[in-house]
DNA sequence: ATCGATAGGTGCATTTTGAGCATAACTCAT
DNA sequence: ATGAGTTATGCTCAAAATGCACCTATCGAT
């Protein structure tokens, strides 16, 4: 990469090379639910500093890689965990927020049906485990805050924005997406209601699958249609729940 | 600030330092609203690259300055303009977003009623001004992404957020209201029944003050009551259009 | 005093939405 | 074939939102 120091540095004298000197991380908030409760993967860290305390799952950004491709290669790095919807939510950047020198996070969030993904250590994560939001230890660095910050963004968006839908497996149950709905929101809905508001918004396309396996009459399948919510949202079309 | 080189580098054997090599920056976007046109302020570049260009009112983060100050300092050194809300909305991390090197960028917007503010250029700006959101030009760097990107945080936010009340001036009517929301929601609304839907609300103050110098019967004023929707969302009301 | 223009407001018919309940259809295990 | 367990669908009734017609108020201009 070209770095020229020519480029106008505003404030004062100091070379260009004094204003390159961030580090850049990412920090991935996975929720999972299951039963009813939401959920949050934590690593204990094996490394320094704060070894041995819980962590988001993050890490320094290679300044070869892309921001949004970081997030998803630290998340299968540390945990094994591959092609998960993961959205940005937030960037922390206090001064002292990281003890090895500034560094900058960017707060990503996914979530998923925790009993189906089974997340495995590996790199300085010695361990993984999932804990209740509303039992959570302290944690390592400014995570208890940036948690904190991602919950409270899950809990508002989730009623504006179908993140329900896009970060479901790309095949699913209605009744599952309407667990999952009722999982987020804490109540529970009437389930033909649900369904026809949920196929009245023209967002889902019918599969010509069923489930298989399952001891009952199976249910058919749905991917959420994710051209047709850009194009709606093109025409004023607005996402309630 | 320290720097430690026995921090655990995870992925292979670069030091430290090699991860530490990023630059930040800020980048504002000011939304104003003027006679039934949302607007925002852009600046002219007055030094490489992108000279002669229209750009967003941003820059480098100096390494000893909080984000979050950052951008007002920013806003406030091109501009001349003080003590504006910003609100984070995204940041962009793409590896050749920037021709200097490897600068990620965080994303800010405001809300303000253009008429009452009156920017100045400095620093490396040769002048302000203010573009209709229809009519933009090309801008510098990747801005007109970040630009698109936050018009769009802008126009999902204004749904379920009172955001609206902060373009107008601190008295307004209830037709100017209504004006506004159609600017930014891109559709028009019956006039009584805006204002039936905004008054149930309850969260405009009526003064005792009429619009002067019309040339026809003058409409009330309202103000906007700040405490009251504090008030109601502690409660649980949730905001909607 | 009257008119044109725009603000402010009432009332009602119509449409859309949502809650609750009932029931038909399908699949597997026995 | 039957019944348990689900999925899938239909119906009613009430509440809420919408669309529209129409009436009145207050200003400046003539």
């Amino acid at each position: 990469m070209k770095k020229s120091n020519t480029y106008y540095i505003t404030e004062n004298d100091q070379p260009l090379d004094e204003y390159l000197s961030f580090g850049l991380s990412v920090d991935c908030i996975v929720f999972g639910y299951h039963k009813g409760e939401i959920r949050v993967l934590l690593v204990e860290r094996d490394a320094a500093p704060f070894k041995g305390d819980w962590a988001l799952i993050g890490d320094l950004v290679n300044p070869q890689s892309d921001l949004s491709d970081s997030a998803n290669h630290v998340l299968e790095r540390l945990t094994g965990l591959k092609d998960i919807f993961l959205e940005q939510f937030f960037t922390f950047g206090s001064i002292r927020r990281h003890p090895v020198g500034r560094v900058v996070t960017v707060g990503y969030y996914s979530l998923l049906k925790s009993k189906d993904y089974h997340p495995i250590a590996s790199s300085w994560a010695k361990s993984t485990k999932w804990f209740s939001i509303n039992e959570l230890p302290e944690l390592a660095f400014d995570h208890s805050e940036i948690l904190k910050k991602g919950i409270e963004t899950l809990k508002t968006k989730v009623r504006y924005h179908p993140v329900g839908f896009e970060l479901l497996p790309s095949k699913f149950t209605l009744l599952e997406l309407q667990d999952l709905y009722e999982a987020l929101l804490g109540y529970t809905f009437d389930k033909p209601n649900f369904r026809k508001k949920i196929l009245s918004m023209d967002l889902l396309i019918p599969l010509n699958e069923v489930q298989e396996n399952v001891s009952h009459r199976p249910a058919k399948l749905f991917k959420f249609d994710e051209q047709r919510y850009t194009q709606l949202r093109k025409e004023g079309f607005s996402f309630e729940f």
